[in-house]
DNA sequence: TACCAGGTCCTCG
DNA sequence: CGAGGACATGGT
C-alpha cells in the first residue's frame, strides 16, 4: 500500500472523523464540528469567511472573530457591512485590515458578478471555480482549495503548512503546492469525504504531535512509519 | 521573552 | 520562478 494511503488509515483510526469545516449551529454562538447534510447559504458564507481569516493564524483567534461576526448578524447579510465594520469584527484574527479588505473584495465580487448569490459561484465546475477564486486578491491556492472542498464540497485537496511539514518529516520529497496537491489527488479516492477528512487529520496530527518546535514523536501515531523522531 | 499560528501579496534578483 | 519582508492578534 502506498504511504499516503497508509498515513490516512493510521490517522483516521487514531482520531476518527473530524467533520470539517466547523460552522455555528442555530441558537449557538461558537462554531462546532459536526456532520452536515446540505449547507445553507449562511453556512457557506461562514466557511468562506473562516477560510480567509485563518490564513497564517491559529483557529482560536479566528473563532473569536467568527463569534463576533455571527453575533453581529454578518452571515445573514454580508452585503450590509462596510469595510470599517468588518475590520472591527475580525480584529482578533490578526492581519485584520488585510483580511477585512480580502473579505470585502470577495463580497463585492459575489454582489456584482453573481447577483449576491454565493451558491452561484460555488456551483461552477471545479476547475472553473478554482481559477475564478485564484483571480481574487487575498485568495491563494490554499484558501481557494479550502473553499472548493469545504464550502462547495468538490474534491480539491487542501495543502497547508502542516501538510508540508509532515511530508518532509515522513521523508517524502515535496516541492511546490501544486505538486503536493496532485500527489494526494492521484493516490486517493476522489471524493469529499476522503479529501476533507485527510486534510483535517493532518491538521490534527500537526497541532498535537508534529509541531514545528518540540514535536512529540514518540507519542505520534505516525512514529513507526516516520524516520524523523529517530535522531 | 521570543516564537508560533489551518497564507497571501509585493518587490527584487 | 524563489527568497524575503509586511501584515497583527493572542496563546505558551
Amino acid at each position: 500500500m502506498n504511504k499516503i494511503l497508509k498515513v490516512y488509515k493510521i490517522l483516521f483510526k487514531e482520531f476518527g472523523p473530524q467533520n470539517w469545516w466547523p460552522t455555528t449551529p442555530k441558537n449557538k454562538s461558537r462554531p462546532e464540528y459536526r456532520r452536515k447534510s446540505n449547507l445553507s447559504e449562511k453556512e457557506k458564507w461562514e466557511i468562506v469567511t473562516g477560510a480567509i481569516l485563518t490564513q497564517n493564524t491559529s483557529w482560536k483567534n479566528v473563532e473569536s472573530a467568527i463569534i463576533n461576526l455571527n453575533k453581529a448578524g454578518f452571515f445573514d447579510n454580508v452585503f450590509s457591512f462596510n469595510l470599517q465594520k468588518i475590520e472591527r469584527l475580525v480584529k482578533p484574527s490578526g492581519f485584520y485590515r488585510q483580511k477585512a479588505r480580502y473579505l470585502k473584495n470577495f463580497i463585492d465580487f459575489i454582489k456584482k458578478k453573481h447577483k449576491k448569490n454565493l451558491g452561484s459561484l460555488l456551483n461552477l465546475e471545479k476547475e472553473k471555480l478554482r481559477s475564478e477564486l485564484l483571480r481574487l486578491k487575498g485568495i491563494g491556492p490554499e484558501t481557494a482549495d479550502s473553499i472548493i472542498l469545504y464550502a462547495a464540497r468538490k474534491p480539491s485537496f487542501v495543502v497547508d503548512a502542516y501538510t508540508m511539514r509532515i511530508l518532509n518529516r515522513l521523508g517524502i520529497d515535496v516541492s511546490g503546492y501544486n505538486d503536493v496537491k496532485l500527489m494526494f489527488e492521484k493516490k486517493l479516492k476522489k471524493n469529499f469525504k476522503v479529501f476533507s477528512e485527510y486534510h483535517a487529520l493532518l491538521v490534527k496530527v500537526g497541532k498535537s504531535y508534529c509541531k514545528k518546535t518540540k514535536p512529540l514523536c514518540p507519542k505520534c501515531p505516525l512514529f513507526r512509519i516516520c524516520g524523523y523522531g529517530i535522531s
